[in-house]
Order: structure tokens, then C-alpha cells, then sequence
DNA sequence: CTTGGGTCCTGTGCGC
DNA sequence: TGCGCACAGGACCCAA
């Protein structure tokens, strides 16, 4: 699913849609996604205003004039679109606030539609369903399971060499099960820790524990780096993600590992083939030459 | 506490 | 062309 930086991505993408906006209209297609929705869902949201869209890990916030806030999660195949209402109405129909849209072009995983009083129809889209949406209180937001426990946002100060070495002491597990541990860092999927590892040139599979300081400072900055990077590229599209706009995210053509098994490491000073391995369940891509 | 494995759900792409 | 299997961006839960 989508990591950091594809949420980021969807973020400015609806922002521009849903902040400041009322919500005129919200459906529910399906009671539940992974988890049930809340029974006033489709109610709560009608009518409140969405003041501001934040992320924090892969959650997106939308802060309403209400106490709740809306938290949504894009899960494995989480997506969102955004559809403009048609200008071309029929010749003298002239009726506020009824809008038309283009056919839903994949209705049968379109689960939740949210439409503005200003005409703009944002529908998530989710087909494995892996996703998940609540209503939560914004006051205790932070005490919530889903927040309470998570590490630093990565692209913060507080992320730092240091508390990697904090958080990897006498831990055995490689770095890359650990980055995906969203207590450890908030917001990183196997796209970018294996990213990352390679540009740092840290073997997946090292004891986390034994990783000098030095190459902490050197991992910590390639995950910023790769992060930003990303962002900057509008994320990554594979299967099915894309910006909210429709648009690709292109950063997969800068990949330098993940899903490049039996193609060449592109770090300089060697002829190393990127491998895949599973671990802990998922796969990781690493050069077995240059990642020590 | 750490670690590995299974699970949710559906779609796609590959080899035969 | 059809079929079965492996695999997919996440994260929780449980047992050892």
C-alpha cells in the first residue's frame, strides 16, 4: 500500500477539494471496509466541515468542525479519486446543489463517497478492502491504539541516528523488519526500507543491535533522502495507486531495488545483482555484494 | 520482551 | 484459452 509518501501525495491532492469545504453529501456503500464503519458514520460526516487534512504515518486526518475526527487508512490497494461536476448540464437545468459526474468508472469497489457543497466527489476506491475508516475524538486522538504507540514521523528531527540506536539495541531482527515496525518510525513500507538500506548500503539482514552509530546517521539520512525524493515525485505507482488527480506518481522509475531481482545494483564500484529474499513474510530487495 | 507465522480480502500475472 | 498458484504497497493477533 501505499507508504509515506503516497499518502502525502493523496493528502495535497484533496486537500485543495475538501479544506474549507462542507460536505454536502457522504455514502457509504458498504457498512464495513476492513472494519465496520461506525454506525453514524454516513451522519456524522453529513454537513460538517473539513477545516484541515493532515497525515500522520500512513493515516490521513480530516479535522472537522465537530469532535471527531475522520481517520482513514489506505490500506494495501486504498485509493482516491476525485471527480469534478460536469459543467455541461442539460441546456436550462439550473438547480443548486444537484451536480453531475461522469459514470463511476469502477463502481464495484468505490466504497465511500464523499461530495462537497462546492460540487467536488471524492470516492474511495478499495478492492482487497484492507483499508479501514472511524471516526475518532480528536482530543484523545493521540491515545487511540492506531496512534498511541507510533514512532517519530521520519522526516522529523526527532527521527535521528539516535534513536534508531535506541530503538535496534539487542534486537537480532535486520533493519528491515524493524524500519517496518511502525513503533520504531511511522510511515515506511518495504518499498522504501529496502530502498533506503541499499542507498545505504546495510545489509537487510545484519543484527539491528550491531549497527554502529555512524551507519545509523548514514541510514537515517537515505531515509529522509528517499522519502523526499519520493514525495517530490509524486509517489510510486504500481498496480493500482494513483494521485487523487488521476495522475501517476513516477518514482518507481527510480527504484533501485524493490522488484529488480536479477538486474544490477546501481551503486557504484561493483557488479552486484539485486536478490530478493523473504523476510518476516515479505519481500525485501538487496544487493548481497555492496550491503553489508 | 522478542520473534516468527498466520490472517484479513481481492486481483493480477505467471507458468503449465 | 484456461487453471491454479504465488504474490501484492499493511498491520494485527497469537503462540512459543
Amino acid at each position: 500500500m501505499p507508504e509515506l509518501p503516497e499518502v502525502e501525495t493523496v493528502r495535497g491532492g484533496l486537500a485543495p477539494v475538501l479544506e474549507g469545504h462542507r460536505l454536502a453529501r457522504v455514502e457509504a456503500r458498504r457498512p464495513n471496509l476492513r472494519f465496520p464503519l461506525p454506525e453514524n458514520f454516513v451522519q456524522q460526516l453529513t454537513g460538517a466541515t473539513i477545516l484541515r487534512l493532515d497525515r500522520r504515518a500512513k493515516y490521513l486526518l480530516a479535522r472537522l468542525d465537530r469532535e471527531d475526527t475522520l481517520v482513514m487508512h489506505l490500506g494495501m490497494s486504498g485509493r482516491f479519486e476525485i471527480a469534478k461536476s460536469r459543467e455541461d448540464r442539460p441546456e436550462g437545468v439550473e438547480r443548486p446543489g444537484e451536480f453531475h459526474y461522469a459514470p463511476d468508472p469502477d463502481p464495484k469497489h468505490a466504497h465511500v463517497v464523499f461530495e462537497t457543497e462546492a460540487g467536488a466527489r471524492v470516492t474511495y476506491y478499495d478492492p482487497r478492502r484492507f483499508g479501514y475508516m472511524s471516526l475518532i475524538n480528536t482530543a484523545t486522538l493521540h491515545l487511540h491504539p492506531w496512534f498511541a504507540g507510533l514512532g517519530p514521523e521520519p522526516l522529523f528531527e526527532a527521527f535521528d541516528a539516535a534513536h534508531l540506536k535506541h530503538a535496534f539495541a539487542g534486537r537480532k531482527q535486520g533493519p528491515k523488519t524493524l524500519l517496518l515496525d511502525q513503533r520504531i518510525v511511522a510511515g515506511l513500507g518495504n518499498i522504501y526500507v529496502c530502498e533506503a538500506l541499499n542507498r545505504a548500503r546495510i545489509s537487510p539482514f545484519k543484527a539491528a543491535g550491531k549497527i554502529s552509530l555512524a551507519r545509523l546517521e548514514g541510514l537515517v539520512t537515505t531515509i529522509k533522502d528517499v522519502l523526499r525524493e519520493a514525495i517530490a515525485a509524486g509517489g510510486s505507482t504500481l498496480r493500482d495507486y494513483a494521485q487523487a488527480d488521476g495522475a501517476l506518481g513516477y518514482f518507481q522509475h527510480r527504484f533501485r531495488v524493490y522488484d529488480r531481482e536479477g538486474e544490477p545494483c546501481l551503486n557504484p564500484g561493483h557488479k552486484g545483482v539485486i536478490a530478493r529474499k523473504v523476510q518476516a513474510g515479505r519481500s525485501t530487495f538487496y544487493c548481497p555484494v555492496c550491503q553489508t
